[in-house]
DNA sequence: TCTGGGGTCCTAGGACCC
DNA sequence: TCTGGGGTCCTAGGACCC
């Protein structure tokens, strides 16, 4: 038996927990740049706020509700997020962290153990609720897929109360058949329409489909979700996490940039994120892709891109900023008003075996070593390239953020009694 | 007249996930 | 005025190997 938990609306319920003055009040959180709606908390769902809309379309009906609106705090998310998954944690032999909000629980060796599944499932929830105050769903199956659907039933059918249990032909039959197709994992936008022409329409309609067939019109991975469907496992996930076969840190801009030295400022930032996040995974870069462009949503929409490739494999940091140097030949055009940029490491090797190169200079790990050390110890941006220093007035618009409570000291919440 | 059969690796593009 | 930021996997087709 699996399970899957998953936190109900997470984002607005993290803002929640510390300002009880909004707890009975509608809250959305916006993407990054405060662009989109993003996450909306089940009061703000009722009053029928879309999600995904972006924020200037839809602010005078956020304004008419009185909707609270919370700019992205992922360093408050994050740590709330892996507090949320240690609890988690405790109750089963394996678990498997989805996505900041939702973990995999593997039960293999449990079923002669627990009868009661939907009861064992109140003791998570409520064990999660009291210790974080975070609201989750939790859902079980006999793979994956059905656990995936019976959380999305614990959210989703009126008879429920965040425990789904898919154990048997009446309750898989039962929660399918009032599952829409594109809420099915591995079904998408495109698929579903395909699908819906042929005329189904409930994850039941798909599960009663001949897998084999199916993977010959479609694809291999539609035929393995026909089977999850139907309780034959296909999917499995690593007991040991696995390294990142690609890294990327891409933002698009608070404010647009012209100038040629703002844009060399924004990628080295950029280039500074993926060699930590590489070398913190233990792996060397071999190549990067460094790109550029204006907005899609503009009349002339500019898009440039280049490779720089290390045959060796390299984490040193004043290495990949050369090659961002010698990128901004290609990127930078006069005039053209960069709304986006971005690196990412498309190429990475294992960093404890090296293969070395004759023809290449060998990088000397001490100095990346000590760079990533003091970066820890004393706090990001603390050593810098110094392309990157200066103030970043691109930086990302986060007009509506709320303390980091529990990574700061400076944020950290006061009771006036 | 008849022109094999098995494989690998790479890339681009598409679809999916959160 | 203003539209997120990450990832993974699969497929098809081409180049190349013996």
């Amino acid at each position: 038996m699996f399970a899957l938990t998953d936190a109900t609306g997470c984002y607005s319920a993290i803002e929640k927990i510390f300002d009880p003055s909004i707890r009975h009040r509608p809250v959305v959180v916006l993407t990054n740049n405060d662009g989109n709606i993003c996450a909306l908390c089940p009061i703000a769902r009722d009053l029928g706020i879309p999600k995904f809309e972006p924020y200037f379309k839809v602010k005078h009906l956020l304004a008419k509700h009185n909707v609270v609106v919370r700019s992205s705090n992922y360093e408050l998310y994050a740590d709330i997020s892996q507090k949320m998954m240690n609890v988690i944690a405790r109750y089963a032999q394996n678990t498997y962290v989805y996505s900041i909000d939702e973990a995999f629980s593997d039960f293999n060796n449990y079923d002669n153990v627990i009868k009661d599944w939907y009861g064992y499932g109140h003791i998570m929830r409520r064990a999660v609720w009291k210790e974080t105050r975070m609201p989750v769903g939790v859902g079980f199956g006999p793979t994956l897929t059905l656990a995936k659907a019976a959380n999305h039933g614990s959210k989703k059918l009126p008879d429920s109360d965040g425990v789904c249990v898919i154990n048997d032909e009446y309750s898989r039959k039962h929660i399918l058949s009032q599952m829409k197709l594109d809420h099915v994992w591995g079904i998408g936008r495109k698929l579903s329409q395909h699908l819906s022409l042929m005329g189904l329409k409930t994850a039941w309609d798909l599960s009663c489909q001949n897998p084999k067939a199916m993977r010959k019109q479609f694809s291999v991975l539609v035929e393995r979700t026909i089977n999850e469907l139907n309780g034959v496992p296909c999917l499995a996930w690593d007991d040991v996490k696995t390294q990142k076969k690609e890294i990327f840190s891409t933002r698009s801009m608070g404010k647009r940039i012209t100038c040629r030295h703002q844009l060399r400022q924004a990628l080295t930032s950029h280039v500074a994120t993926v060699a930590r996040k590489a070398f913190e995974q233990r792996t060397l870069i071999k190549k990067i892709a460094i790109f550029a462009s204006s907005s899609p949503h503009d009349e002339i929409f500019y898009k440039k891109s280049v490779v720089a490739a290390y045959p060796a494999g390299t984490n040193n940091l004043a290495t990949l900023s050369e090659s961002i140097e010698l990128a901004m030949k290609e990127l930078y055009r006069e005039g053209v008003n960069y709304y986006r940029a971005g690196v990412g490491a498309i190429e990475l090797v294992d960093a404890t075996i090296i293969q070395q190169d004759m023809f290449s200079p060998v990088d000397t790990p001490v100095i990346t070593e000590c760079y990533h050390d003091i970066n820890k110890r004393f706090g990001r941006g603390t050593l810098m390239i110094g392309s990157e220093a200066g103030t970043k007035t691109w930086s990302m618009r986060r007009e509506f953020l709320s303390p980091r409570s529990t990574t700061r000291w400076s944020d950290i919440p006061k009771i006036n009694c």
